[in-house]
DNA sequence: TCTTATATCTTGCCAGTGTCAAGATTAATT
DNA sequence: AATTAATCTTGACACTGGCAAGATATAAGA
């Protein structure tokens, strides 16, 4: 039996790993930064020489976890010739894996300390991946509508927002709707293939 | 200078709002049991004679504030005698609430044990109360529509979905959009003004 | 009124947490 | 081989939620 050399060699991203299934099994309540070291054949203290705070710890998670989140999107469209549909899966995919994953949701958007970064105009810094997901898909699906580029803002901000709200009514609170919620994002959908005047202020 | 009284006389209330007061103060992360008390002027094990734990405690700070909640949502349709303008103020008013009170969103959703029920079919619960206020309202505005009640479910779910996520959206991670949050959450109201067909499944 | 019982609050304690400081151990560099 | 740097451990501190036992005030019963 070869016990565990003295350094770990990779303790960094294990503790991140180990730290996302500590999530997965016990919840965000369930999580500690001891139960990780623990879970990871090393002292309590060891962290430290890698994150400063549990904070800097719950953010490289949030990080690693919003990769997958990303790739999880970009697979969902990846084929897809037809925009609509295309819209629809992505759609889909956003709900589907909060639903998989229940504490991904407030631990991504309360807990870990990434900032989400939408296109804001002049200031030009990175755009928070899994949206930039949603503006490729989005304008592929406006344009073949004919919208006008103006109000691709809103329209993205509109369905984003419908499929996250849908995804933290779903997976916060224990909600009941007996309804398909596969309609209830489609309405927005069907909103924008109509011709509808948008003169009001 | 008179000093409490052995018996607090309203130790329950006092928690409660003493509570509230602190989530308010220093977020959701702030908060703590030992914290309320000494704020109450109490020692650190009376809650445990009004509440058997934390949970039970934040419970009972959820409904109050859900109360508020619903009370400031019913404030914005009073008196409001258009349909469509009315569902705007309540969105406005929805999103406006959390806003106002950033902690509120992970507190409510998250942290205290309150659970949504929405209508669901036979299952005769007590409907959400915020819920409820959407549904008056929104049937309203259907009606005038001249919308199918067949589509009520949909509808509400996706005009409370769309509004719920635009507020998660601003509250939760420091999101920049630079455009009109009021445009984007009309994109949904003016689908339901068109006739478009819905024969799709 | 005096005693008893009940509700309420306090003190003291325990395990568990995040965080820091000091020391121990190994790897890298010269 | 000797020194330096990186990494991990141990021990401590303040804080947390929760429990048990005792103190105190209110209510009820004689």
């Amino acid at each position: 039996m070869k016990q565990r050399p003295y350094h770990h060699g990779d303790l960094r991203n294990t503790l991140i790993e180990t730290g996302i299934e500590l999530i997965n099994e016990e919840g965000l309540g369930g999580f500690s930064l001891r139960k990780v070291a623990a879970k990871c054949g090393v002292s309590h203290a060891a962290p430290y020489g890698h994150f400063k705070d549990v904070q800097q710890l719950l953010a490289a998670m949030g990080e690693h976890v919003t990769a997958q989140f990303t790739a999880s999107l970009q697979a969902s469209v990846e084929g897809q010739t037809e925009p609509l549909s295309a819209m629809e899966k992505l759609g889909t995919a956003y709900i589907a894996f909060f639903g998989q994953h229940p504490a991904y949701l407030p631990f991504l958007f309360f807990q870990s300390g990434i900032t989400i970064q939408v296109d804001g105009g002049e200031e030009d810094a990175p755009a928070y991946p899994p949206f930039a997901v949603f503006r490729t898909t989005g304008c592929r699906l406006f344009r073949s509508l004919g919208l006008p580029p103006e109000r691709d803002g809103q329209m993205l901000m509109a369905y984003w927002s419908l499929v996250h709200g849908v995804a933290s009514l779903q997976s916060s609170s224990g909600i009941r709707y007996s309804g398909n919620w596969q309609e209830v994002w489609q309405v927005i959908l069907q909103s924008g293939g109509t011709e509808d005047e948008i003169n009001r202020s």
